[in-house]
RNA sequence: GCCCUCGUAGCUCAACUGGUAGAGCAGGAGACUUUUAAUCUCACGGUUGAAGGUUCGAGUCCUUCCGGGGGCACCA
């Protein structure tokens, strides 16, 4: 598979492949037991004072990233996942073969090296070469060893060497793992059990949002990528799992933008028996711990309990709007007047609207909004107290100018259920392409009795960008969409 | 889909009002036994995203297309 090459770069190191092999090494091996993490020898020899050297003996493995040579004897930086090692190759010690093969390696090329460690005289902590193998020959320049890779383009399409180049993006993802395994942690100690639901549906559901349709051949029909786990969940709740959680992808087929991925990662949980201020403290607690647990520093302060504010105080202080008073599309849409468009949008629509653009916007510090208007809320269960008319328990989390987490009162009256579901396609009918396809399964299920439940969902990587300070969705996934 | 903006060597970046593309790193040859962005010498490295156009002359100006970033729309 050749292709151009103008400066000649992947000649060379095809070149020294071939003299590899020519001198009868494998310049791809097949195994290498018994590596330790470069961590692991800086831990060791904290206290190694300059100049010192030990006898103790380690095998590393990684890739060659720096090079000083020095004739008679040479340094070389060599990463692995767990950071750098320096290491001094010494004539005298590997004999003239030896030193002339490591003298030819690439940056970028995969070594293993068994060496003994010791403290240069200028304070680096270095293990001495004494053998050392090519684990894997690296036939392609890797970007700058200084200033990393800079270009954002190929730092997404090429995650690989971002990943290689820049070592902040490498502790970023490893961030983002602990983040995970602390969600998943925070809820397998309250006792919530993990399930997983169908990807592929015949029917999507539990969020407003259009889906993704994909062609399932041997039923000779379409199927729907799912927007959100919500629906299968709650048949678990109705089933008797009581507490259960879903931590995986959702797919929803809409523009990107910094805070969007067409594919996002979301955790949903619900919890029989509890509401949606069950729910709140559980993510002021959850997010808090995981904030702990991954050592954040920034900005934001998670400790419970966090601001709570109504959406109508909301709008009503950021817009001087009161929505619950304009419950008509038209007087909302003459209050609003010029500040948003309001042609073609519905009551709902324009409530959402004065949201996002006035208020999201300003929730820097983490912020519960809650009780939203019933015609947002398909799933929510009305408001238990009976002055609140066309409310429901439900709330929204924001941080650092997003939403974060979206929670309520789950409906389990079936008849309201079925109701909610006939709006939407009310809704549908007027035009709007993101209404609730009506799930008779569903309500089939809440006919059998879903206990009293409350249930939250929360974007995976809108919690990694808050907890990472991040301001693009892109930079907190591996491989974000991009065109081809 | 619309608007703004960017695209120069493998990587990171230069190139005044249009004057014929340059450096560092990497790579090649060589020197060097404690370097830390090692240093030094020499040579090499380009379809300036693509295609057209204006001009005596285009990296630079114009048009279209491709891709990125930002914004709008869509959007949770």
């Amino acid at each position: 598979m050749s292709e151009e090459e103008p400066s000649g770069l992947l000649a060379a190191r095809r070149a020294k492949l071939e003299r590899l092999r020519a001198d009868g090494v494998d310049p791809f091996p097949h195994a290498y037991p018994g590596v330790v993490a470069t961590a692991t020898v800086h831990e060791r020899h904290a206290d190694l004072p300059d100049g010192e050297e030990t006898e103790a003996r380690y095998r590393v493995a990684g890739r060659l990233a720096a090079r000083r040579g020095q004739g008679k004897m040479a340094f070389l930086d060599l990463v692995d996942r767990s950071g750098r090692l320096q290491l001094q190759a010494r004539r005298d010690v590997l004999g003239e073969e030896a030193m002339e093969r490591l003298l030819s390696l690439d940056l970028g090329d995969l070594i293993g090296v068994d060496g003994t460690a010791l403290r240069s005289r200028r304070g680096e902590l270095t293990l001495r070469v004494d053998d050392f193998a090519i684990l894997a020959k690296s036939l392609r320049p890797p970007p700058d060893k200084h200033h990393g890779l800079q270009d954002v383009e190929t730092r997404y399409r090429q995650r690989e060497l971002d990943l290689i180049a820049n070592e902040d993006t490498r502790a970023l993802f490893l961030l983002r793992a602990r983040i995970v395994s602390a969600v998943r942690r925070a809820l397998d100690e309250a006792g919530f059990v993990e399930v997983e639901t169908p990807v592929l549906q015949p029917l999507y559901g539990g969020a407003l949002a259009r889906p993704f349709v994909t062609r399932f051949n041997a039923l000779d029909r379409d199927f729907y990528l799912r927007i959100a786990t919500e629906l299968y969940l709650k048949r678990l709740v109705v089933g008797g799992l009581e507490k259960v959680y879903e931590l995986g992808k959702d797919f929803r087929n809409e523009g990107l933008s910094p805070k969007h991925n067409p594919e996002f990662t979301m955790v949903e949980w619900y919890e029989a028996y509890a509401d949606y201020g069950d729910q709140a403290k559980r993510l002021e607690a959850l997010v808090h711990s995981v904030a702990q647990q991954v050592g954040y520093e920034g900005e934001l302060d998670f400790t419970p309990p966090w601001r709570r504010v109504t959406l109508r105080d909301a709008i009503l202080d950021h817009t001087g709007i009161d929505v619950l008073a304009l419950r008509s599309r038209d007087a909302l849409a003459e209050a609003i007047g010029d500040r948003l468009p309001t042609e073609d949008r519905n009551w709902p629509q324009l409530v959402d609207d004065l949201l996002s653009k006035y208020v999201e916007p300003k929730l820097i510090q983490p912020t519960i909004v809650m009780d939203y208007p019933v015609e947002l809320s398909p799933f929510a269960k009305a408001h238990r107290d009976p002055a609140q008319e066309g409310v429901v328990e439900r709330f929204e989390a924001f941080c650092q100018g997003m939403e974060l987490a979206n929670a309520f009162t789950e409906l389990n009256d079936p008849d309201d259920q079925r109701a909610r579901f006939e709006a939407q396609v009310r809704y549908a009918e007027a035009g709007d392409e993101e209404t609730q396809p009506f799930d008779e399964l569903f309500l089939a299920a809440l006919e059998h009795g879903m206990p009293p439940t409350g249930g939250l969902g929360m974007g995976i990587d809108r919690l990694v960008m808050v907890l990472s300070g991040r301001r693009s969705i892109r930079e907190v996934v591996l491989f974000p969409a991009m065109r081809d």
